[in-house]
RNA sequence: GGGGUCGUAGUUCAGCUUGGUUAGAACGCCUGCCUGUCACGCAGGAGGUCGCGAGUUCGAGUCUCGUCGGCCCCG
C-alpha cells in the first residue's frame, strides 16, 4: 500500500540504555531495515565518491545512504530521474536513500542567493544559471528522485549567528515545514513505494530557539526528526549541550537524526544524548586526503613514517583493504596519485564507521555502552596525542 | 688542438642585457586542515658557500680573467 502521509515510518525501540540516553532501534523502508543507531554514507551526486556498489553492501555493510536533491537536480536533473525509474534504479542500489532538501546546500554556497518567504533564488555552482527553492519544489524533485526519505526545506544558519538572524531564520524553518508537509500530502510516490518525510530543528546555539523549533516541529506528524545546524564551527562542547537539549525535546517513538556529524568521538558523544542517525563526509573525503580513521586513532597515512611500515591500516579490520594491503602500499598509491588509494582509503574508513555505529548498538543492547564509549574515546584521543 | 655554448634548491629552469632589500618558480619532499561534499581540495614548511679561484667595485648569481666539468661544431 502507497500512502502519502506522513507519521507512518515504523520505527520500533529494541532497547533504551540505562545510564544514558543512548538507544537501539530500526525502521522499515520499501528498499530495507535500517537499524540504529546508523551512518549514512554521503552520496552526494548519486555516488559515494570512488566506492562501488559491490563493496558498499558487501565489504561496508552500508544499510542507508545519503543523496542530495540540490546536486542532483542541477546533474543529472529530476528529468532525467524519472525517466531512469528514480535514482534507486539510475544508480542501481537497492538500499534505503534519504534525500538531502538542498537547505545546506543554499547555506554553504550562499555567495549568490536570495531568501524570502517563499523559498530561495540561487545560481548554480556549474553554470551559474539562477533557480528557485520553495518546499514544494524540493518535495516535487525528491519524488522524481524516488528517496525513500526525504528532507524538509530549512535553512541552516552559520556559526556564529547573531541572535535576531537565528530567530528569523527558525521561523522561516518552521513556516515552511508546514509547506513542505503540505507538498508532501499533496503529492504522491511515483515508483510505487512510500516515501517519508523528516522535519529539521533549527535554533542555532539557542536554546529558546531550539525548544520553540521543536515545538513548532513536533505539531507537524513527520516521520522522523532532525538536528540541523550544528557541526558547522561550533565548539564540540557547544554541539553536544546543543543535541543532549534537543534530543529531550524530540519525540521518542521517532528517529532522530543529526545532520553532518561527525567525527567517531562526535558521534558516540551524540548516541549518548540520543541521537539515531547521521551522515557526513568526513569518512570519505579524509579518505581521498589520506586521513584513515581506526581503532587506534587518525593515522595521516602520507607521512613518511609509513614508509616501509608493512603493517595493515588497523589490526582490528577485516574490510578489504586491510585485509589484502599494508600502509606503506597505502602511502605509496597517495604519493604516487593513484586513483586505487582514494578506493582503498574510503572502503575502509566506511567499514570502520559502521562498525563503529554497529558495536555501539550491541553495546547498548548489552547495557554496556558509556564504558565501552568511554574506552574508545579515551583510545582514539589517547592515541592522537601521542601523535603529536 | 681551435671555436661555440651551458654549469643557480632533490629535478627542470628563471634571474645576468642595465651589478643594489633576505636569490625566485614549477614539480618533488615534509607537515597540518577537512563535520546535511562543487572540487584527487586547501594551508604551511624545509631545502641553495649561484661549479671552483682570482680580479674590478662601496657592493658580484650578474662584469673581467683563469680554471674544472658537460654538450655541440670545426680540424
Amino acid at each position: 500500500m502507497i500512502s502519502n502521509r506522513s507519521g507512518l515510518l515504523n520505527f520500533s525501540l529494541v532497547h533504551k540504555d540505562r545510564s544514558s540516553k543512548a538507544r537501539a532501534g530500526y525502521f522499515d523502508t520499501a528498499h530495507g531495515r535500517v537499524e540504529t543507531p546508523m551512518f549514512m554514507p554521503v552520496g552526494t551526486q548519486g555516488t559515494v565518491k570512488a566506492v562501488n556498489k559491490n563493496f558498499l553492501e558487501e565489504d561496508i555493510k552500508a544499510q542507508i545512504v545519503l543523496s542530495n536533491t540540490y546536486h542532483l537536480y542541477l546533474r543529472p536533473g529530476a528529468d532525467i530521474l524519472e525517466k531512469a525509474g528514480g535514482l534507486h534504479k539510475f544508480m542501481n542500489l537497492e538500499k534505503p536513500i534519504l534525500t538531502d532538501s538542498g537547505g545546506y546546500q543554499v547555506f554553504s554556497l550562499s555567495g549568490l542567493r536570495k531568501l524570502t518567504y517563499d523559498g530561495v533564488e540561487f545560481s548554480s555552482h556549474i553554470d551559474g544559471s539562477k533557480h528557485f527553492f520553495s518546499p514544494e519544489k524540493v518535495i516535487q524533485i525528491q519524488r522524481s528522485i524516488g528517496a525513500d526519505i526525504m528532507m524538509v526545506l530549512d535553512e541552516c544558519t552559520p556559526f556564529p549567528c547573531e541572535y535576531d538572524y537565528a530567530v528569523n531564520s527558525t521561523k522561516l524553518t518552521s513556516d515552511w515545514a508546514i509547506l513542505n508537509k503540505k507538498a508532501f500530502e499533496n503529492t504522491k510516490s511515483l515508483y510505487g513505494f512510500d516515501q517519508f518525510l523528516f522535519g529539521i530543528i533549527q535554533g542555532s546555539v539557542y536554546k529558546d530557539l531550539r525548544e520553540k523549533s521543536a515545538m513548532d516541529l513536533g505539531k507537524i506528524d513527520f516521520d522522523g526528526y532532525a538536528i540541523g545546524g550544528l557541526a558547522v564551527g561550533e565548539p564540540a562542547n557547544v554541539m553536544y549541550d546543543i543535541t543532549d537539549f534537543t534530543t529531550d525535546l524530540m519525540p521518542e517513538n521517532k528517529p532522530r537524526y543529526l545532520m553532518g556529524v561527525g567525527r567517531p568521538e562526535n558521534i558516540l558523544e551524540s548516541i549518548e544524548r540520543g541521537i539515531d542517525l547521521f551522515d557526513c563526509v568526513m569518512p570519505t573525503r579524509n579518505a581521498r586526503h589520506a586521513i584513515l580513521f581506526s581503532w587506534e586513532g587518525v593515522l595521516n597515512v602520507r607521512n613518511s613514517k609509513f614508509k616501509d611500515d608493512f603493517s595493515r591500516i588497523d589490526e582490528n579490520c577485516d574490510c578489504f583493504t586491510c585485509a589484502n594491503y599494508s600502509r606503506a602500499y597505502l602511502r605509496h598509491l597517495f604519493n604516487a596519485g593513484e586513483i586505487l588509494a582514494m578506493e582503498l582509503a574510503s572502503i575502509h574508513n566506511l567499514h570502520f564507521y559502521i562498525e563503529l555505529v554497529s558495536e555501539a548498538r550491541k553495546q547498548i543492547i548489552k547495557n554496556s555502552f558509556k564504558e565501552w564509549k568511554n574506552k574508545i574515546i579515551n583510545k582514539i584521543s589517547l592515541k592522537n596525542k601521542l601523535e603529536e
